[in-house]
DNA sequence: GCAATCTTTTTAAAAATTTAAAAAAGTTTG
DNA sequence: CAAACTTTTTTAAATTTTTAAAAAGATTGC
């Protein structure tokens, strides 16, 4: 009666690679889960089954029968995720075809002043207000700056929940299964799936945004490193005697090209009189930077592209160990992809062997600013096989009870 | 009749294990080839009627069963491994237990005088005054510096064979398979399979030697990049308007901490008079600075103190990218080992965020200089599954013509 | 010294998975 | 438009692999 555990590891490949590709056909699945057609099309007819998965029609064809096209049902489930930055959060709701399914919300919230139960709240009045029965929900994606182990559920830098797992702790409120993450490596994890790295085993995601942020796919996988911290690009140490960074060390390169280094240095440079747009605005933000920056105001332009000169030089280094085939610039300044292109390339080609710079490939991210929401889905999506067998074994238990 | 190939895949991966350890139980090799203990069971049982295998007496145990032990049969197949650096080359020959059978000759040729055809007629020397049947020979490994495809065989680098693979012609002159590799990734395979990183997934192995090389492990699986350029360590730009490298860049790393470097700096401070005990040599090589310095004279631990705290640097920010678990000093140079530790620690210390630094061990290779060698060595037998099915295609070939 | 416990090995049956051939459904070509 | 060719799907048999129980061998404590 009770289903197999170890038959769920194909069905969960199987709904994983169908998140990730509109329709497919018999044999694509097969390739994907990586057992033969007849063993494909059994999983498939199981999933047909257990309602995830319908027939979407036939395929055209270069010579030969037509395949049938198999795809996820979109309003069987949904998926919640949850993007936390410095300074906002978003929420947004995904259907089985990872599109939105209401309205991404926006609220302005310092990450330093965040109370998990404020956060709670915020996602209940989300979930309610969207109309989605919470009974279709597969799962919450957390993502969020700060250093997270998404095994034990714990983020060691922020929303510290005393006794219990910030997961345990949100789980436990919202009877929801939910899941945390890096925003950095989330948001590989949306470009990996949705993005430039889709067809891409080594490829570098750069989080352009408050501060700098590296998410790393290596052979096809995040990489994480031994202890989780792999990709701590942005203390990566550049300047001689530069800046006191957050960290304890000088001369970081965030110090020198995150958003909140530029945002300090031009009222810096405005504050001596420097002429510039900027000097019109009340506070200026990273939005006012950028917005004179596309306008063209020189004060802006020169602080970005020094940014970006500096990353440039990091990533040199980053390239001559890591080899990637393409690097990606993501996050919510990739916007201004063509501000930083120029000075970056530049750096790249004055501090790179040029056969390792001609290798790799740069470009921006056409995820936008949704990226790291994407990347919050995935995240629920790549834990499905989780969530199936704890489906089955909570199926178990009940059964046991009443028998 | 004639074997199925995919059964081969188990017996290779059984065989390799075995070469890596000593003497295994049915269960050790059971989780090795990730295959049950009954399949385990079958696969030994073919392999000690092909003659690979056998039975070694029992372990002990806890309070059971004592397990059966299973290992290589040291003497029915010989493995050649040839260790080529910038000034000698060196040849060994070992058997299945991965001990060496005869001495090991070194020769004393410049890598940039070095002709294919005169390598090779030192290899078939060693061979034939080895005393060993060529038949028994599993293959040659050949390892060197140079930018290396190890999968088309050919060094792009060093001993251009023209229209032919290097690998390709070597085959065809020894009449043996052969394989080839970087140096440095060599020493990565024999430290990951023989040496410190034994039980480590993510390492990084410093080839200390002319040159800084760097071979990594990550995921428990020797790493290449995409384009089989990552690693690219000594190339790391490091000094701001430093001394013109070869690669044509300034200011890397190479330029400023590999042997050759710390030598033409050692004969620049005579020169100019410096005293030290180095000035009674003829010519300052390499071994002229090691002794000295390990007998304490001040210029040439200065040099090395130097040299070492710049790699020092460059390893604080492979430690922020990779966040490996350990990393380890090998090659040539990292006999002296104590001279190098306190000032690369040191740098380590000021260039990294403490609990990065802190996760992050750092041991020498107990290998000593064998490390190239043995890598030689693993080389050949990493590629053991392609020996067996090229020994069953050109079985089953002799077969049809026959009949 | 023997019963209880523990671990390994063997065995046979069950389950999972693939293979290979046949059937079905198209497309292309002359 | 029929023959030839492609590609996908179905089917059934063959193979691979695991599971689970029984047997065998060793240790420990009473």
């Amino acid at each position: 009666m009770s289903q197999n555990i170890s038959a769920l590891v194909n069905n969960a490949k199987a709904i994983k690679c169908l998140y990730y590709n509109e329709a497919l056909s018999s044999s694509d699945i097969s390739n994907y889960i990586g057992k033969s057609i007849p063993h494909a099309i059994k999983v498939l007819n199981e999933l047909i089954k257990e309602g995830y998965v319908i027939e979407k029609g036939y395929a055209s064809s270069s010579g030969g029968r037509k395949p049938l096209q198999y795809s996820l049902i979109p309003d069987t489930h949904y998926i919640v995720s949850v993007a936390i930055s410095q300074f906002y959060i978003q929420i947004g709701i995904l259907d089985m075809n990872n599109r939105f399914v209401a309205d991404i919300v926006q609220h302005e919230l310092e990450l330093d002043d965040l109370k998990v139960d404020n956060l709670i709240a915020e996602i209940e009045k989300y979930i309610t207000q969207s109309g989605i029965d919470s009974s279709k929900i597969l799962g919450v994606g957390v993502t969020m700056p700060g250093f997270i182990d998404p095994v034990k559920g714990i983020n060691y830098t922020h929303l510290d929940c005393k006794d219990v797992s910030l997961v345990d702790y949100m789980q436990q409120a919202l009877s929801l299964p939910v899941f945390i993450e890096n925003d950095s490596t989330a948001i590989a994890l949306g470009e990996q799936k949705f993005g430039a790295a889709m067809y891409q085993d080594d490829a570098m995601v750069i989080n352009l945004g408050w501060g700098i942020g590296l998410g790393m796919i290596v052979n096809g996988e995040i990489f994480r490193g031994h202890s989780g911290l792999a990709g701590e690009f942005s203390h990566i140490p550049l300047i001689k005697n530069g800046k006191l960074c957050k960290c304890g060390k000088h001369g970081c390169l965030e110090t020198e090209a995150s958003l909140i280094a530029i945002i300090s240095k031009a009222n810096e440079e405005i504050a001596q009189g420097q002429r510039s747009s900027l000097a019109n605005y009340e506070t200026i933000d990273a939005d006012a930077i950028i917005n004179e920056a596309v306008k063209g105001d020189r004060l802006s332009v020169k602080l970005i592209s020094e940014a970006a000169y500096h990353i440039g030089q990091c990533l040199a280094i980053l390239i001559h160990i890591m080899n990637p085939a393409i690097i990606i610039f993501s996050g919510k300044a990739s916007v201004i992809g063509r501000l930083w292109m120029a000075p970056i390339q530049q750096a790249i080609n004055e501090h790179c062997i040029p056969r390792l710079a001609a290798y790799t490939e740069l470009v921006i991210s056409n995820l936008n600013s949704n990226a790291q929401l994407i990347g919050g889905a995935v995240l629920v999506v790549e834990s499905i096989g989780k969530l199936l067998s704890d489906k089955i074994e909570a199926l178990n238990k009940e059964l046991d009870i009443n028998q």
